[in-house]
DNA sequence: CTGAAAGCGCTTACAG
DNA sequence: CTGAAAGCGCTTACAG
């Protein structure tokens, strides 16, 4: 392995000079940057970043923590995540907590304390009291999305407002039939999105004076089939259906639509359905929706970080507890409009 | 912060021993250890990984390189990787290549290449002449899914057999007129399933005796809304519509399998359709498919490039060219069924 | 502008 | 079994 003693050799200069020249935040005589990069680039040379952490304390290193990587949203906040990093010469650590609770113990006990990164962003994440205390005593910046998480800084959309104007389209059009397909109590480990966009919806009827049918509101898991089997069953009361769908999630607006048109219900003639996220697959089903930008919170989230990170000598502090509402906006597609006049 | 000095200071003894005493590989007294461990506990004591790394030139991380982390294929592989890498007591630095061709040099240039990892897993990704060779200067062993790649160890599905399977268990209940939805010439960077899938469909037919009609064929990306249009595309000929369609991925499948009912097709009764993956949503949607069993590729990757990692110091060679091949299996569900008597 | 040297926080032969 | 000390490969005050 090439070291920086190889290069000072060749370039004839002491390793204190080829450091300064390399990282170019020294003043170096052109000659010595000169003769140390063309000594440098023939040996191939590149520091060793454990020896370059160990010196500065930097890692030039950030831990992404989140529930699943194999899931729409985790998956493409990560990856705006990670553009954001390595753009500006960052690596990124991936802890995906998984379903085991064995593995979420090690990452928050073992592998977030071992000295690797600068700072932490949790995706969805809500560290446990204890997890977060570990974690602060590193003295290590940490920025979530979603929350708000008591001490930390925190990006968020607001869900009860985005169910609530998801619902108040509907009204708008003219609905009074709408049923809600929303997150399973049982599913509601990381934070309250699942309830708060039920109490969104809920309010958003009650505000209009509408009915609450217990019956309309169906639980279901965050998956097109989980859904797809939520809306038949409501949908295909044969007495007492809805006219209008709000699903707690564009995949459950996918899975609502499927359903619909298996009933043989059209969209949105027969039925309205909206949605919440606007997923990459949302334009391709014609779904309404709250465009909730994830591609733009992972960015900012990631941004805000390292600019903590970079602040740190001066005065910024390391980690306040302040919750940023990141705004959504309603996206009108096809697949909702007025209620047919003399109802189906 | 917390160093092994304090640790040694409240124990007792000294730092060598509180570093014995804690890897647990060196002898020390039941008395010592005991003593380091309570004075470890109490202080809250981790090592630094970057003091670790530079005494012993192990890095206890690996780096995964992939071309896009928001679909479907290789978040799992992904999720899959981490399992195995926490569970060994590695971490796993991200490297997503995303669409731009600099952030792509990047990481071959300079990331990959900052000792940082003890090894690499390529997920789907080809690596250039140059960038392998780069790589391979840092003496790191590469481990690849995918492939063959030359010099490296790889782990792939046989595309070619795969195709051929499927199509030949459409032949096998009477079809003959099957069509194929299959990869762009364009989209085909990554090494060359999409047409292998291509050519074991062609080949199938022409074992069978059955005419290969190139409008059967058509290109799309491999995404859902792609597929459909595809579909609608063939399927919609009134005079010289399949019967069947192989398509080169389960999410194509989905399209095609949307586009035959907004038709007014039946599945299988008017069509059959066939994918290639096994994706999680596949069972929902009734697919027949080939089963690749991602999340098995990538444990077994992950294992092998560990074990790698930890015969190095006997004669294991670090990188050689060797292509294991992995198997898959006919999955029938009900997408798939003996075409109509008088065809429709 | 440049070099000698200390120091970052560990591990591990080498002695004892 | 245990300790003193060298060494891993950098960066950065400190002098000059």
């Amino acid at each position: 392995m090439v070291g920086i003693e190889d290069v000072a050799r060749l370039a004839g200069v002491s390793t204190a000079t080829v450091s300064r020249a390399l990282s170019g935040k020294d003043h170096v005589s052109e000659r010595a940057r000169e003769k140390v990069k063309r000594a440098a680039a023939e040996l191939g040379y590149v520091a060793s970043s454990s020896a370059y952490t160990l010196a500065t304390g930097r890692h030039r290193n950030i831990g992404v923590v989140l529930p699943f990587v194999d899931r729409w949203f985790f998956s493409v906040a990560l990856e705006a995540v990670e553009t954001v990093l390595i753009e500006r010469g960052y690596d990124l650590t991936l802890y995906n907590l998984g379903d085991s609770e064995s593995q979420r113990s090690k990452i928050f006990n073992d592998f977030l304390l071992r000295k690797r990164v600068d700072g932490v962003l949790c995706i969805a994440v809500k560290p446990l009291e204890a997890e977060l205390e570990a974690l602060n005593r590193t003295g290590k910046p940490v920025v979530g999305i979603g929350g708000p998480i008591k001490g930390i800084r925190t990006l968020a959309i607001n869900d009860y407002n985005a169910a609530y104007l998801a619902t108040e389209h509907l009204i708008g059009l003219g609905h009074t039939r709408i049923a809600n397909i929303g997150g399973l109590p049982p599913t509601e480990m990381h934070f309250m999105q699942p309830s708060l966009r039920h109490e969104g919806y809920e309010q958003a009827l009650i505000d209009a004076g509408l009915q609450v049918r217990p019956t309309w509101f169906v639980p279901a898991d965050f998956t097109i089939s989980g859904a797809y089997h939520a809306a038949k069953q409501v949908l295909g009361d044969p007495r007492n259906s809805p006219t209008a769908i709000v699903c707690a999630s564009d995949e459950m607006g996918f899975g609502a639509i499927m359903a619909a048109k298996d009933l043989g219900l059209r969209v949105p003639e027969d039925v309205s359905v909206i949605g919440m996220d606007n997923h990459d697959m949302s334009e391709f089903f014609g779904l309404s929706t709250i465009n909730q930008d994830v591609r733009g919170q992972g960015r900012h989230a990631a941004e805000t970080l390292l600019s903590v990170l970079e602040a740190k000598d001066d005065e910024v502090p390391t980690n306040i507890e302040q919750s940023t509402e990141w705004n959504v906006e309603l996206l009108i597609r096809s697949s909702t409009a007025r209620p047919a006049a003399g109802g189906r």
